[in-house]
RNA sequence: GGGUGAUUAGCUCAGUUGGCUAGAGCGUCUCGUUUACACCGAGAAGGUCGGGGGUUCGAGCCCCUCAUCACCCACCA
């Protein structure tokens, strides 16, 4: 026998894993490039049904995925075959790891999800591909290189983009592989030979094409806009990459001179405004004696950012500010400059906020931005990308914006100018990799101009084309898309995809367009028509390649529409639900004119055993490889499964790995014990005959199924149930497989790992191999136990597997193993077990609630007139543990159980029975209490009026069978 | 400011057309070395399903409301 006494994952893991990718398991079983075999034109795989339906198609383990598709020739049917095909196909795609990162505990749940899905589909039949990625990880990869870089005392600016773009290549592949390991060793029954990389030449080249087309379709402009810049990593950012923070920070109160030609309407006009109006913001503002005062002419601002001052194009008021109304086309002085800027009406500024009136600086704020646009205004940098002041009195020049503020504010407090102050809290905005505050910066990027692929994507949403798990991710999505603003696609990071546009440089070509398309992005100029052309030095924002990812991984083009897209399902984290999904949806809708993806599965944030975000500085990282090492990769993802549901949040804790671990050493010693078995049978029976011990003629003999099977491994005998226990399991495993499909189907993974627990050990384990002990039935254990272990194997891929190859009778590998049909039994029988079960269970229970220890060595169990007990002699008293089952001849003694249809008794002594009396009178009570609350439901005549028929005869029945075992309980009570 | 989700046993969570006495894992307690498994077996304790109202024969589930927590989006200078 080769089953050790415990499953060690070490030692079987790293070996299957091989044995699976090696032999080409993980390959889809048809193809995923046209194939015309018979050159008629038409791609062969549309046809291919007649072969799918022939089990002979399944028996490719180990060939090469070039699984021949013999034609049959009906071309005529192609169109309506190639439906049939894509419903043969399961596709599925990783989100792409960082290539030269390791997985985190959140990858390991992606995993976990998405090869379980796999390989449920894969044992349904279907060619299954799940296709692996590797992500160039655009900026977090740069932000790592660019520390080395300086750790060697080099900045990225003594390199032009393509030495720099090689030196992160060779950086990358130098510290590329680890995670590819790690997603073999989470047992990841992914295509490995179909990995895709971010930077692959058919990304690059899908990319360029969508750009070109979009660049045709209008959809791509250049424009000088306000982005989030980071002054630290010197790149733009999209609005999606930003991280806002709620931070404490001061407004000040700034005094803006009015001048001097508008001083007399100011006067008179501050005359009509005072009478009704408390302390107005136009008059210096401090104290009531000021409203006596004369009134000094000047404005007050309200701002948090003093040192941008400089770069003010106007204040703005609201127009429906009536202390401000009279200013309105009026001028102020700028302090600490000699420039003048206009008093403009804007909706923008908030009555209730500051003091109502805002500076506005088009080129270093979002709001003023627009408020610019509205306006006509001039914008004015005064802070450059490397975070100095320009365009400044030649004293600020060259400051930090830091230190510009502080000289600002002294300046201003001297002048006099500085009106007040106040400590509030404000969003402010920061880069999500380095917590540097962002500047709002100017700058002339690509964008891409969203309303059309917004809108397209909404009306297909609004058709009900995706499915969402979470189903309300659907609407937040819609409601995302509504909202979309236009869409920054440059990155000033040399690790990417470059832009494929070039600049005209040659002046005179007036007639040439000012930028133009071109794939060549390795030349830094080119020549077209004479004119001399610049490329734009500036990659792709990340997530416009990774939007095409579904595309790029099927291998989707024109000239292959092949059935595996759309995908069948696209899992990810639900956080980037925007980033990501959104962008694949309208990038799929745009290039293929589907969307790309037929469901979508968003799970949430792994969170540590209490609930806490894990991360670095807490110190609650958990990181999946220690869980593989220490439980196996079956445990891992047991654990991270359970109890997982789609888009939650959930805390994950090393206790429901144990578990995980438990379950699959039990798993193990179950088939240790049923291989022991087989292997005592084969010694002691005739090999090839169908050995069923005591035959029973009411059993219906049934066969597995299919035959053609054999070289899909299953090669279970038929078996013949002899006995409740036999029917009963055959019940539960037939339950627990559907139940396990239907919570596949509908994503709920929690409830299908849930049921196989329970129905391998409380079930299986417990009761059935435990009768089995009395009642040997080799076939069916090799049956059942086969079915059990197909069915875990999604979730707990190596050590069905290993116990698969260990047992004596399996053939093949459980990876290609077929989703097992219904077990056929007898339902009443199986009933009955139920019978028994709860016999047992208060036998169990009432000798344990007896006073002393050991009690079921100590009495008998004595029954009257009971078939399905005297049938069951031995397997109640294996069970139970008694010393013997025995009739009762006589009058009834020892005490009764608290069974409503059978009388049965412990043969206990007179005392022990005295001393169970309160337990006995407690139980009555109890009983009573669940007979009332039923006799109240029957006595409401609107129950049995309205309520399902079959409910209230339940309540009926129920009625009947407590009262019955009132009354015998009470029978018993007398009796002491 | 807008939106979403959560609140069920000591802890972490299931509970999907509303229907038997609300479940699991871990933890706790009691018993048990029965040759598959101590990574085990048998049993037990533990919940007025966040509060309040409503609909219904019937509510953990549907509606209203309040409270607390979490997250996301947004232009409070």
């Amino acid at each position: 026998m080769k089953f050790a006494s415990s499953y060690e994952p070490s030692q079987f893991e790293p070996d299957i894993y091989a044995a699976w990718e090696t032999s080409g398991a993980f390959k889809p079983t048809t193809p995923t490039v046209p194939i015309d075999n018979n050159d008629d034109g038409i791609d062969d795989r549309f046809e291919t049904d007649v072969i799918l339906a022939d089990s002979s198609a399944f028996a490719t383990t180990g060939a090469s995925d070039e699984a021949s598709p013999v034609t049959t020739g009906a071309s005529e049917e192609a169109r309506e075959s190639a439906s049939i095909t894509s419903r043969d196909t399961y596709s599925i795609v990783m989100p792409p790891p960082n290539a030269n990162g390791n997985l985190h505990i959140g990858h390991g749940l992606t995993v976990a999800l998405e090869d379980s899905l796999t390989r449920f589909y894969r044992l349904n039949g279907k060619s299954s591909w799940y296709i692996p990625g590797a992500d160039h990880a655009g900026f977090e990869t740069w932000v790592v290189y660019e520390r080395t870089l300086e750790k060697d005392g080099h900045t990225r600016f003594e390199f032009d983009r393509d030495t720099l773009y090689a030196r992160v290549w060779d950086f990358v592949a130098m510290q590329r592989g680890n995670m590819e390991l790690q997603l073999r060793a989470l047992g990841a029954s992914c295509s490995w030979g179909d990995l895709t990389f971010t930077l692959d030449e058919n990304v690059i080249d899908r990319v360029y094409t969508t750009f070109e087309k979009m660049w045709n379709d209008g959809l791509i402009y250049r424009g000088e806009k306000l982005v989030n810049f980071c002054p630290k990593h010197q790149t733009a950012f999209a609005d999606i990459e930003v991280e806002h923070k709620d931070e404490k920070g001061t407004l000040w109160e700034i005094e803006y001179p009015l001048m001097k030609n508008d001083d007399a309407d100011i006067l008179r006009a501050f005359a009509t405004t005072e009478a009704n109006n408390e302390a107005s913001p136009v008059t210096t503002g401090v104290s009531e004696e000021a409203s006596e005062m004369p009134v000094s002419s000047c404005i007050i601002v309200s701002t948090t950012r003093p040192e941008t001052l400089f770069g003010d194009m106007a204040i703005a008021v609201n127009p429906a500010d009536d202390r401000y109304k009279p200013l309105i086309g009026k001028h102020v002085h700028l302090p600490l400059t000699d420039r003048t800027i206009p008093i403009i009406a804007d909706e923008h500024a908030d009555p209730e906020y500051g003091t109502g009136a805002v500076k506005i600086t088009p080129a270093h704020d979002f709001d003023d931005f627009e408020v610019g646009t509205r306006h006509d205004l001039d914008r004015l940098q005064v802070i450059s990308e490397d975070g100095h002041m320009i365009n400044v009195p030649d004293k600020y020049i060259s400051l930090t914006p830091t230190e510009c503020r502080k000289q600002v504010l002294k300046d201003l407090e001297s002048a006099g100018l500085l009106r007040g102050e106040q400590k509030i809290t404000h969003s402010v905005a920061h880069c999500y990799k380095c917590g540097t505050v962002l500047e709002p910066t100017l700058k002339e990027q690509w964008f891409v101009d969203v309303k059309r692929l917004a809108s397209d994507a909404i009306r297909h949403l609004e058709q009900g084309e995706i499915t969402f798990y979470p189903e309300n991710k659907q609407r937040v999505l819609i409601n995302y898309l509504e909202n979309l603003k236009d869409w920054n696609i440059s990155r000033q990071i040399p690790w990417g995809i470059a832009i494929p546009m070039f600049r005209k440089v040659t002046e005179e070509a007036t007639d040439e367009p000012e930028w133009i398309f071109d794939r060549r992005t390795n030349l830094k100029t080119i020549e077209k028509s004479g004119v001399t052309y610049v490329r734009d030095e500036d990659t792709f924002d990340t997530w416009f390649s990774s939007s095409h990812w579904p595309i790029v991984c099927t291998d989707w083009s024109e000239d292959n529409p092949t059935p595996y897209y759309p995908l069948n399902v696209m899992e990810t984290g639900a956080d980037i639900l925007f980033a990501w999904v959104a962008r694949m949806i309208m990038m799929g809708l745009y290039v293929t004119g589907e969307v790309p993806f037929k469901e979508v599965y968003l799970h949430g944030l792994v969170l540590d055993a209490h609930g806490q975000k894990m991360s670095k500085s807490k110190g609650n990282v958990i990181n999946p490889m220690d869980m593989v090492a220490r439980y196996g990769s079956d445990a891992f993802r047991l654990g991270i499964l359970r109890g997982r549901s789609a888009g939650m949040n959930q805390a994950f804790s090393e206790n429901s790995v144990v578990s995980g671990r438990n379950l699959c050493n039990k798993l193990w010693n179950i088939s240790r014990l049923i291989q022991s078995v087989v292997d005592e049978d084969e010694e002691t029976e005739p090999r090839g005959a169908f050995a069923t011990t005591g035959a029973n003629d009411e059993a219906s003999p049934v066969t597995t199924g299919a035959s053609e099977e054999a070289t899909r491994g299953s090669v279970s005998s038929s078996y013949t149930t002899n006995n409740q226990g036999e029917d009963w399991i055959c019940r539960e495993i037939n339950q627990c497989l559907a139940d396990v499909a239907s919570g596949m189907h509908s994503y709920r993974f929690s409830e299908a790992v849930e049921t196989l627990y329970q129905t391998i050990w409380d079930k299986y384990a417990d009761w059935f191999l435990e009768s089995q002990k009395i009642y040997r039935n080799v076939p069916l254990l090799k049956t059942t136990l086969e079915h059990l272990l197909i069915a875990l194997h999604p979730f707990a891929p190596f050590v069905t597997e290993a116990i698969w190859q260990n047992l004596s009778w399996t053939s093949g590998m459980i990876i290609n193993a077929k989703w097992p049909g219904e077990l056929i039994y007898d339902p009443i029988s199986a009933t009955e077990f139920e019978s028994l079960i709860s016999v047992v269970s208060e036998v169990r229970t009432t000798l344990q609630a007896l006073p002393g220890t050991n009690n079921a060595k100590k009495y008998a169990l004595l029954f009257d007139n009971d078939s399905l007990v005297e049938d069951n002699l031995l397997l109640i008293k294996a069970l139970t543990k008694v010393p013997a089952v025995t009739a009762l001849n006589g009058a009834p003694r020892g005490l009764r159980l608290a069974l409503a249809n059978h009388e049965l008794y412990l043969d206990v002594p007179e005392k022990v029975v005295k001393d169970y009396k309160d337990a006995l009178t407690d139980k009555i009570l109890a009983v009573g209490r669940e007979l009332d609350g039923l006799n109240a439901r029957m006595l409401n005549p609107n129950y049995v009026d309205k309520a399902p028929a079959h409910l209230v005869k339940e309540t009926q029945d129920a009625i009947k069978e407590k009262s019955d075992l009132i009354s015998r309980l009470k029978t018993q009570l007398e009796l002491i």
